[in-house]
DNA sequence: GAACCATGATTAC
DNA sequence: TAATCCTGGTTCG
């Protein structure tokens, strides 16, 4: 269940593993079979992250596309080589959560692939395995720009125009806790990153998009921005300023004190006391908090 | 073992 | 707005 800092993070685990690296790519469950075989046995060059998109590049100039939607996540393991390249060392799975995996042992080569996973790269030092994506596929350099072309400013990107979001947010009259889950408009943000922010910045997300300021605006993109980038770091998402939390540092931040109002309903306010609201809005459950935001 | 739920997104009505 | 797809962990009976 990975936003955006989840995908960067693991473009960069990919870039770290596997770029320079000859791989066997296969679709073990079958479904991305044909895929598959057109990435098999080449070189891979390198893995970036546009928003909750997946890209890693090969060679031969074709692409390997990858979205996780609520489910899919990635799982690593390998030789030596492989986890003293790679960010998130020992065998681990990242997507949802990630964890260790139990006692080191010997690299005797993958394991026998889950009936589930849909895509598995290996190459000689380490494998990664796909498991549950919305999207598996292998696109050519046009089929690539066409994707990216329909995706917002994702805020951690260095090149990322944060006047597209601007605009976007200024021309609409949806919510702006709306707005925000819109990957045309930002890319990258969901439904925590979304409510946090919102929090944080003290705007009601029911609050229609052309009402917010410029000034809002930008402080929405910047704080989202932040908050990705210790996402990316921290490999969870923590919202929580450290005096809203006290006495429980960023890497222990577990659920009760991660955030501010994301599963928090019900509960009052750990700034105002105001009880927390939950509503299922675009199909989405947004939480805020009605004495600080609005 | 069923039912339900989730950090997502598209499609159809 | 509802139905649908993708998987797995948790909760329910």
């Amino acid at each position: 269940m990975p936003e955006g800092h989840s995908i960067h993070r693991i473009a960069r685990q990919i870039s770290d593993v596997f770029t320079g690296e000859r791989v066997q790519v296969s679709s073990p469950q079958g479904r991305y079979t044909e895929g598959a075989a057109l990435l098999d046995g080449h070189t891979i060059t390198g893995a970036y992250a546009h928003g909750k998109h997946l890209f890693v590049t090969f060679e031969n100039d074709l692409t390997l596309n990858v979205h996780l939607g609520i489910y899919g996540n990635w799982s690593f393991g390998g030789d030596e080589t492989f986890t003293g390249a790679s960010s998130i060392g020992a065998p681990r799975k990242i997507g949802e959560k990630e964890y260790a995996a139990g006692e080191e042992q010997p690299y005797a080569g993958p394991p026998e692939p889950k009936s589930t996973v849909r895509c598995r790269i290996v190459s000689e030092h380490g494998w990664a395995d796909l498991v549950g994506p919305t999207i598996c596929r292998t696109l050519t350099p046009e089929e690539v720009r066409t994707v990216r072309s329909k995706l917002g400013p994702d805020p951690l990107n260095p090149d990322a125009d944060p006047e597209q979001f601007y605009r976007a947010a200024r021309k609409s009259s949806r919510p702006i806790g709306v707005i925000l889950m819109d990957q045309a408009a930002i890319s990258g943000v969901g439904n925590i990153f979304r409510a946090e922010s919102l929090y944080r910045q003290e705007i009601d997300p029911l609050r229609p998009g052309k009402s917010l300021s410029d000034e809002e605006l930008e402080r929405l993109w910047e704080d989202n921005k932040h908050l990705l980038v210790i996402g990316v770091r921290v490999g969870r998402i923590i919202t929580t300023e450290p005096e809203d939390r006290p006495g429980v540092p960023e890497t222990e931040a577990w659920p009760d004190h991660a955030n501010y109002v994301y599963m928090h309903h019900g509960e009052p306010c750990r700034r105002c006391g105001t009880t927390i609201r939950m509503e299922e809005i675009a199909g989405r459950k947004l939480y805020w908090c009605p004495g600080c935001q609005v």
